[in-house]
DNA sequence: CGTAGTATTGACTATCTTCAATGCCAGTGG
DNA sequence: CCACTGGCATTGAAGATAGTCAATACTACG
């Protein structure tokens, strides 16, 4: 459109467009146009339990998840573990680090995972940039924890909801993707009330 | 620095260049380069308890926090209200309903309150973009809530002190800028919950 | 001075956490 | 093959924390 991608294709990094990618509605909502500049540069798979950073890393790089799910887990200065967030397909993955230069959580796949890589920086494209923000919104928005204040067996189900429709494809309802502990952490509870919430969820269905 | 100034212009937008703004360092962290594309069209000065925009309201534009302190409040479906997030200076609003076209949640000014409007459109200056992406990726990184899963006194303790830091010119010590109830509902507490843990930090200084 | 909103305090109760024990399952090594 | 181990899930009982209800004080404002 103004002959940017010339520029970022000087800076000698191979791209792939995503309006060559099948799957890029999932990540951009609507199929980008070729040349927009909406491009990624590396793709990762990770398996179930692999890292795609570890918290305190140098900033490595903006990822959108294509498939499968990612935990975000911070490890606490009184040593306490706890899951900061988890991200869905279409949804952003390292932001966080990239203004203080570091990851201030460890991302780590919760299942097979896809992550492509963004590359940000100050002469990328206006599209990517207006794109970028857009996802920063709605995460921002979404981070608004709709749960907080309610009760143990409200956050649960508003958890299990949530986290069923954004990964709606694999059918969800059986076995969640984290551990009883980790949602607990999550949630702000203790495990064994989550597990006595999932307990009363299920009696109810 | 590429003529898009020109475009804007041609809008017929008035503009002006944060670069000659003498609290823009407050706003940007870093002063911007006259002609980057970091400015803004207006400026509204908010009375204590006056609103931006309402819930449900028409996205209306971002603003950023230039003096002050802004609460977003948001009503939920049960009649209930709770305090989404409080935004200090150099902090972004209104960014949560640029992407669904409806503000969330209400913004209220906590004290006298200096909002700037910034125009977030595709062909905004890269530069702006940037730096916008870099305001939502903090924004996105307080967001994860450091006080989650903490007992009471530990989340009050946690925001106050959050709180003072970000409005570190006037002495918050005393006064806090807004309600118990309101800090209750931020904090998902009871607001005897916080009398009592503003008593005892009170008595422990 | 009266009113409305806010803040504070006490007493009682519900909920959630903690502690402890047990079951289940997959992986491992004899 | 089977015992053993470690991680995860589940359940019960007891205790602590925070919520609810209710009364009272404080403050700003007409």
């Amino acid at each position: 459109m103004q002959g940017r991608s010339n520029r970022r294709a000087a800076a000698g990094t191979a791209e792939k467009d995503c309006a060559d990618c099948s799957a890029a509605v999932r990540c951009w909502r609507t199929r980008p146009r070729r040349g927009a500049g909406i491009a990624v540069t590396t793709s990762v798979v990770l398996g179930r339990g692999e890292r795609a950073f570890a918290q305190g890393d140098r900033y490595s790089g903006l990822y959108i998840v294509a498939e499968g799910c990612i935990k975000l887990r911070e490890t606490m200065s009184d040593g306490g573990e706890r899951i900061v967030a988890v991200r869905t397909p279409g949804e952003l993955v390292g932001l966080e680090g990239w203004v203080a230069g570091r990851h201030p959580h460890a991302a780590i796949a919760a299942m097979r995972t896809k992550l492509c890589r963004v590359e940000l920086c100050a002469d990328a494209s206006p599209d990517l940039l207006v794109r970028l923000l857009a996802k920063a919104s709605e995460q921002l928005h979404h981070a608004s924890r709709p749960w907080a204040g309610r009760s143990a067996l409200e956050r649960v189900a508003a958890f299990v909801t949530d986290i069923s429709t954004r990964l709606d494809d694999e059918a969800v309802g059986r076995a969640l993707p984290m551990t009883r502990a980790e949602v607990a952490s999550h949630l702000g509870l203790a495990e064994e009330t989550v597990v006595r919430a999932l307990g009363t969820l299920r009696k109810r269905a």
